[in-house]
DNA sequence: TAGGCTGGTCAACCTGGTTGTCTGCCATTG
DNA sequence: CAATGGCAGACAACCAGGTTGACCAGCCTA
C-alpha cells in the first residue's frame, strides 16, 4: 500500500481546478465583448437574477452588508451591466435590474462553462467527470446559492 | 442518457471544496491557539519556507509585487509570525524568517490539513478520494506552488 | 397617530492589491 | 578605479471590496 498525498494537496487542487475555469471563462467572456466583467460580478449578477432585486436583499443573498452590496451595484452599475430604477409601491426600494448587456454576459459565460466542462469531460471521460461531481457534492454543503462568495474574490485579472 | 449537470456547478464545487476545508483548518487553528493566522497566510508562510527569504523573492514566487510582499510581511510580523534580520552579506537586504511560532502554525496546519482529508477519506472511501485527486491532478497546471494565490483571499475570517 | 422596522446612503476605516518614485547598495564593465 | 546599471526596500497615492456606525425617509401596525 502506497502513502497518502498529504493533506494539504487537495485544497490546493479544488482551488487550481476552480481557478483555472474561471480564469479561462473570463479569458473567453473579454474575447467575446465583455472584458470588464470580473468573476465576483458574474455571482452576482446570478444572485440579482432576472426578476430584479433591491440592495438590501441582494446583500442578504450574498452574505454581505447592504452597503458591500450597494457598491458593487454601484460598480456594475457605472459598467453597464445593471440599472437602478424606483418601486412604485414602496418609494424607499430601488430595483436593481439587468440590463440587455447584463443578461448577455450571463448567457454567455453559461455557454462557456459548459464548454469548459465539455473539455474536462473528454480528458478524463465523461464518467469520472460525473464521479468526480458526486463526490464533491457528497462532501460540501449541498445549497449551492447561498455560500457568501464575495469577500473570496480579491481583486484578481 | 442522463443529462449533464449544467458547466457552472463544477468550479462552484470546487471552490466549496476549497473552501470547507480552509475554513475548518482556520477553525482548528483558532481553537489551537493561532486565532489569527489567515488563509493567506499560511501560503506565504509556506513560500517564505524555512530557510527565509527576502520581500522581492517572496513576491516573485507569489506572483504579486514586492510592495505587497512586503505589506504581507510587515503584517505577519506585527502578528508575530515571521521576523526580519539583515543580510550581513549583502546591506540592502533583509531577510523575513518563520519564528518558532510561525512553524508551529504551519506543523499543526499540516496536521489538520491530513485530518480532514482523512475524514473526506472515510466519507467517499480511499479510492474515490484518490481518483479525484487523480484528476484533478490531470486537469490542473503541475506546478503546485507558483500559483498566485494572494489576491484570490479577499478578507474573510 | 406614534413607534418601530426597513431601505438607501454617507463616512470612516481595514486589508490586500496596484503603479510610480526615490534612495541606497552592489557589481560589472570600460 | 570609477561610473553606470540593476536590484532591494520603503513611501505615497490609488483602487476594489469589505466592515461598522449613523442617519433620513418611507412604510406599517398597535
Amino acid at each position: 500500500m502506497s502513502t497518502n498525498p498529504p493533506g494539504y494537496e487537495l485544497p490546493l487542487r479544488l482551488f487550481l481546478g476552480f481557478r483555472t475555469i474561471i480564469d479561462e471563462v473570463h479569458a473567453e467572456l473579454a474575447r467575446q465583448g465583455h472584458p470588464d466583467v470580473r468573476p465576483l460580478h458574474g455571482f452576482v449578477m446570478q444572485a440579482i437574477g432576472t426578476h430584479g432585486t433591491t440592495a438590501a436583499e441582494l446583500g442578504r443573498r450574498l452574505g454581505v452588508s447592504k452597503q458591500a452590496a450597494g457598491k458593487t451595484v454601484d460598480t456594475l452599475e457605472r459598467v453597464g451591466y445593471v440599472e437602478r430604477g424606483s418601486d412604485p409601491h414602496d418609494a424607499r426600494r430601488k430595483v436593481v435590474r439587468l440590463t440587455e448587456r447584463g443578461v448577455d454576459s450571463l448567457v454567455r459565460s453559461a455557454r462557456i462553462f459548459d464548454d469548459i466542462r465539455a473539455r474536462w469531460a473528454q480528458v478524463l471521460g465523461e464518467d469520472r467527470l460525473r464521479a468526480l461531481e458526486a463526490d464533491l457534492r457528497e462532501v460540501t454543503p449541498a445549497d449551492v446559492f447561498r455560500l457568501d462568495v464575495p469577500g473570496w474574490f480579491g481583486g484578481f485579472d
